[in-house]
DNA sequence: CACAAGAACCTGTATCTACAAGTCATAACC
DNA sequence: GGTTATGACTTGTAGATACAGGTTCTTGTG
């Protein structure tokens, strides 16, 4: 399993920023000298270099040479998906209690989201999402049948559903995220421990495969105090991390 | 000026997938195909392509064709930078009425965000904005003296802030946006014109040249009504869009 | 000394070539 | 008939080369 060049160099670059063995504020080498260092040609190094631009970690124009912008790079993929990720990145211990699983026929708007027909059975389930033990997040999901079976049998106060999706080989390849405010309603209020009323933030999440196929549709409700959407955009690209 | 080649093939392939030329979930010609008919070599061919995967428009893997997953794609830099501009694309009527522009010293909290001395005068304004004539946010926002001074001579009444600024030669290069949700205030909902304590999308942006200064700062209540973020992640990328 | 011309350097764009690696449909085989 | 192998096609990676266009420093001139 080879790795490649492009990636390397990416990486390599990524942890020097990290580290601040190039300050935030300085310009990084040009791309003569790092072709050089990785002995590798223009390709692969400006590949590596548009990786890190698309993260918000450096910018630049023509003429001029890369400057990093920030040290920290917004999450990939995973961490973005995974609560469970997230939480460990930031040094928190994540913790859920299942409130409910069902095998149900979805309400017709989200039978029209997940493109399934309105007398198929889909998944549902309720989850609290706890960090270092208190109630930081309510998310009720909707799986397609065929996706959403497995996890019946499965153990999911034990931790991620993604994880445990990626492992039995579902080909979990985009998701659309919408966020938007709402008034906390019954539920939210007595689980999440907020008075009814209290804004939460929102995230909508459609998760396809990578032909497009939905397979997941999801309604996530967070206390405003333990979670922000950071979007970091430049000139030419648009990046997110939560 | 010259439009660069995989900026004509990404607009190209753009339209034929917004126009429903190449319909949702089918594929796109191969990389071959679209060498010939642009009379391109793979270059320009796969730095379009990358382009619209950034987008989420497109999808797919390794010796798959790439597949459409959606007509509509993400808006790029400006109009998640430009109310006047989103407003526009989606068809709405813009408008804003100034609240109060001033030329002060910031508070301590801003000016470390800034970058600035607490010393220096900063430009801060107070503006409604509107959508259809009706109020959708209100925005709160800082620009350093160099940037801002200009803005005190200008009609701000009249349009957008952003295009002002770029027609000025002003270096908008990145910015850096985190959503939350909170309680309006009594200003918010004085103004927006909703009861106080109910729920708003707060955007604080933080905008900078391409050697990572800091221009501005701003706080941004949406009512979210009428506004949401979209963000899409795919495998390897993440793109957003208001 | 100030300013302008030029050179050196850098990134952006584009072409051609070659091979590796994954997908898919067809054909041959058991 | 079902299964497997083969081959055509497709995308991913990488190299070398060339020139255009922007930036920056240096040098020479008024």
């Amino acid at each position: 399993m080879t790795i490649p060049l492009h990636r390397v160099i990416a990486s390599e670059l990524r942890q020097r920023i990290r580290a601040g063995a190039i300050a935030v504020g300085a310009a990084l080498p040009s791309e003569a000298r790092l072709c050089e260092e990785f002995s590798a040609s223009r390709g692969p190094v400006r590949q590596a270099l548009s990786a890190l631009r698309e993260e918000g970690l450096i910018g630049g124009g023509q003429g001029k040479r890369a400057v990093v912008l920030d040290a920290v790079p917004a999450q990939p993929f995973e961490s973005f998906l995974s609560f469970t990720r997230r939480a460990e990145i930031t040094g928190h211990e994540p913790g859920q209690r299942l409130q409910e699983i069902a095998l149900r026929r979805p309400e017709p708007t989200v039978a029209a989201v997940l493109g399934v027909d309105p007398d198929d059975v889909v998944v549902q389930l309720v989850r609290l999402r706890l960090l270092d033990g208190r109630p930081a997040m309510l998310e009720r999901m909707t799986y397609v049948e065929a996706v959403g079976r497995p996890l019946l049998d499965a153990d999911l106060d034990a931790g991620s559903i993604y994880a445990l999706l990626l492992d039995r080989g579902v080909d979990l390849h985009s998701a659309r995220h919408t966020f938007d405010a709402v008034a906390a309603d019954a539920l939210d209020a007595r689980l999440l421990d907020v008075p009814e009323g209290a804004p939460l933030l929102r995230e909508r999440r459609l998760t396809t495969d990578s032909s497009g196929t939905p397979i997941e549709w999801s309604d996530d409700r967070y206390r405003p105090d333990v979670a922000t959407v950071t979007v970091t955009n430049t000139r030419n690209s648009r990046s997110a991390a939560l």
